[in-house]
DNA sequence: AATGAATGAGCGTTCATTCAT
DNA sequence: CATGAATGAACGCTCATTCAT
């Protein structure tokens, strides 16, 4: 009974946490959070009710933990996009494959905070921040879009953006079912068009 | 003293149900499903809890019927769709001008479908159905584009079917400050361009 | 649109308030009182569920009014039996077959009544009535099988009601599969043979 | 600070278990199933209404759980009558006294019984059963009255069973007023009777 | 750190009752 | 006299949260 190291205590919080997060995440993704119980969550981690609320004040904390945590992991990867001087298609390139990867990474993720953006009393918090990451991917398109001496890159741009989220959309409903590597490739392709049109 | 005509009945009947659709189709649309209340209803279209028991047998019944409303009005739409010997390019511009005005109609509807769409539980009804709708969507753009001798129609209608689909999201996501009709035009130019490129 | 003359007002009443009567006794008796709702009776009734709040005031006071129809019937026959001075046997005889046609003709009320005997809430207000019933025809068994010279004549008349009560209640709950005349009879013989054995 | 035991958390839900069964039996058995609600019941038992549904799904499967536990003691009492080669007298003698000193020892069973079996919707899972008991117990009278050499032991079988219907009935529903162990004395005095008779 | 019995606010729903027509 | 749309208190039940162990 000698007292547990502090290392130990450690380890044991990140993985029931880790336990807890994985849980939830999955029934929030494809239950709603909302439809989704505490009990239903402590059953899918193999754990009690109250160890929860060890290591989360509340529901709907656990639910802003996951949400902060696919936020870092999306940021993570997108920072990378900010990149050197590098040639406008390549990093346009570059820019889709990486959120191709992320998506097709993590794509429980990208359908809760899909789900979510419906929900408008819980996104509130989240809402500016990911307003603001719309835009920001907006504006780097754009200017990618620039270098390239694509006309009309604004609009160009948004058409981006909306396919890129359509594609995704489909993906995240179809699953397994949809050619999601065709598409990407058929969307680079587009891109070229795009440019030699000018 | 003599108790109400029977049109008299039918005309209160109507205007409470459509009362309680309209305040129903606008929780859900915007809270969710789960999280509106049969007390905020009741609210919001300024009657008692129990009235809306007078018109339908639960809270999952009422979704039903806001949802087959919905999927008669596109329904209705894209039946036209389905019509004459006509220049391709031209169905096609039409078809799209028929999606566009059927969101831009009632956003709301198509809010709450694509929100639904997510959770797994209430749908399961439904999916069949807005499958089989997106399934015969495709195959009609997909003949359309073969029509106009355009290059791989197969990858080329699914594309077209997400960027339609982004766009939409976009603008119900973002509402009035999105540039809808900008996105149309644009769409169609890109189709014109497509079509060139063969 | 001359006004209705005052009999016809009363005879309308009358039958409405019968067809109400009516419905709510047999869902009464079938389904309990608690169980038996107002929608129900207006249903079976073929009325509105606002006709009846014409003519009963709540809910309960149409249970009141059927409980005093049957007792009221129930006094009918039994004040009978008080009579003239008849021979005890034939007066016994003719007590058990009051009885037995009593029941025979409403099983009905006899059901609603044993069943609400179980309602403590409802029927305290006819608990007393009840019971007192059931005191004077224990008084008045008893005082027949004085006459009749019987041994025991207060336990045999305890006995008697018991015996009695235990044949209708089986009757009430087999009905058409009760042999309830051969009970009777049976019945009868049984009081016969008890005389003898004094 | 560590969790209970698990005997610990056994001997606490059998507690909690038996105050929700001890205040629902009661409150069921004298206001009936449907006038008591679920608070009545946690007030009585002094716990939360919402305990009660970690303990039983339904109020329904509340009462299930007590007419299986009634009817399990009735079973256990009347197995034992099926015994062995035993004098009929005794053996009917025996029989009676195990009906009597079952209802004694738990008329509140008894009345719930019976009070249920004037509600055709819930009793109808348990009506084949407790006709099937019902039909055991006449044949098993009705064998030992032949065994007796009774004439006429069919109905004399049925009589006694409706006799004993209503001593118990009669009982139930004046408790400590109802001179119940005469009767059982009374009672079997009169079998004797009808055994010298033939 | 971990459990799960216990709580109670609040949900969806029912239904006796009212009242304008 | 007769209707049935409308109300709201109260029901059965759920579930986030607490806390003794």
């Amino acid at each position: 009974m000698s007292p547990r190291r502090k290392e130990q205590v450690e380890e044991i919080r990140l993985k029931s946490t880790q336990l807890i997060v994985d849980a939830a995440l999955n029934l929030f993704a494809h239950q709603g959070f909302y439809r989704t119980t505490i009990s239903q969550i402590a059953k899918q981690a193999g754990i009690s009710k109250g160890l929860i609320y060890n290591y989360f004040a509340s529901k709907e904390q656990l639910l802003e933990a996951i949400l902060d945590q696919a936020m870092h992991t999306g940021d993570e990867v997108l920072e990378t996009l900010q990149s050197p001087e590098m040639d406008p298609e390549l990093a346009l390139d570059q820019a889709i494959d990486q959120i191709f990867d992320l998506v097709k990474a993590n794509p429980i993720y990208w359908r809760l905070i899909t789900a979510l953006s419906f929900q408008e009393d819980i996104i509130s918090k989240y809402k500016t921040k990911l307003e603001k990451h719309g835009q920001d991917n907006l504006t780097r398109l754009t200017s990618l879009l620039v270098k390239m001496g694509v006309d009309n890159p604004e609009m160009e741009a948004m058409y981006l953006a909306a396919s890129l989220d359509g594609i995704l959309l489909h993906f995240i409903n179809f699953q397994a079912h949809y050619p999601i590597e065709e598409m990407r490739s058929f969307l680079k392709i587009k891109l070229r068009n795009t440019q030699n049109q000018t």
